[in-house]
DNA sequence: CGATCAATTGAGACAAATCAACACCAGTGG
DNA sequence: CCACTGGTGTTGATTTGTCTCAATTGATCG
């Protein structure tokens, strides 16, 4: 498991720094109606922020990953919830600058702003397409991307059914664009068209 | 048109204060590219905020009103554009404190995820239902919402076609919850149902 | 090995996009 | 005063893409 392997890479090199918990996959780290406050910051690991809508749908407004800083809210409570997809590393950062904290702002809007081009967009395999290309470039591979979240996140980030991710994904295959390796593991194969069909 | 009305009906009570710009209809305020720096505040009228996606389309991230401030950017240079809709007037802010500088940005990030949460729905009565009640929470009247954007802008914003604003308009009349008065103005007729169906 | 959950694949239904025609309104000029 | 025009909005017919429902395969784990 994912989670075994990502924590034990740290573990085994020395404990972890302390002021840095240790959250399980599919492990919630605050919820939606919890009071607001404090910030935190990825260590390690993969974290999802996730919203209900009424109709009781998801929408997964965010992947965050090592360095990234949540936890911000308009009022005193948490309007969304930040759950551990694959085993994470949480700091909690003391009360930061005013700089830093807009900064982190600025970035969560940026972030936020981009996810919203592609829902704009409606097709699923360029959304899906969008998605390989951005965690490509938070990863330090090239070509090989690792999907540490399963296709129902997946699903709930790009607004579309798990069944649409999954063929999404044949598709890209089948234009020769991307590679299965396995069920976490894609490879980029033609990078240059991927970003033409994306832009 | 509403350009005059609403410029006369501030220009008449006096002469706008100073600092202020006037922004004739579908005139822009800055561009994509431009450089970033300064922050914006709007006095009366409303300011469209959109990106233009690489196939073509346009995105309306924003629709601001009286009071609220934008131009902020992650990088030096503005990402999206803002454009007046109906003539506008804009106040530039001097250097704002961090603490100001932050609740705009909470407020923003807020305004952009609801987006979001709308986006990721994927009914396209909700998404209007949704944006008169939404319009209707930023202006006095309880009753009354007044377009200030035309058809395409809100197409634009709710990520479909004007074709299909329409429709939902007429469906959502069809239902008895609202009235089309004019072309720019809607009643509200029932709101409870209105909310019971975007929840 | 069977049990369980995740992922894929297929067939059909349905909502929105697309294409096209038409109505409406304001402004213009004969 | 009335045709003409261009922009905007509505409505209709058709196509297309995604959702839904269902069956099947694949992976993981006790």
């Amino acid at each position: 498991m994912h989670i075994q392997s990502n924590f034990r890479g740290t573990a085994l090199a020395g404990m972890p720094p302390a002021g840095v918990t240790f959250h399980a996959a599919d492990t919630m780290i605050y919820a939606q109606g919890d009071a607001a406050g404090t910030l935190y910051q990825v260590e390690f690991g993969t974290i999802r922020i996730c919203r209900m809508t009424a109709d009781g749908r998801r929408q997964i407004t965010g992947f965050l990953t090592a360095g990234d800083v949540f936890g911000f809210e308009a009022g005193a409570e948490h309007n969304s919830s930040a759950e551990s997809v694959d085993g994470a590393g949480i700091r909690l950062l003391r009360p930061a600058s005013p700089a830093e904290t807009t900064t982190a702002l600025l970035q969560s809007l940026a972030r936020t702003q981009h996810l919203l081009m592609l829902l704009g967009c409606r097709s699923a395999n360029v959304r899906m397409g969008t998605f390989i290309l951005d965690l490509s470039e938070r990863q330090a591979d090239g070509r090989l991307v690792h999907l540490a979240m399963q296709r129902n996140d997946i699903a709930d980030y790009l607004g579309m059914t798990f069944e649409t991710v999954s063929r999404a994904l044949r598709h890209l295959k089948d234009e020769g664009l991307i590679r299965l390796n396995s069920i976490t593991e894609i490879e980029i194969l033609n990078r240059p068209a991927l970003e033409a069909l994306c832009e």
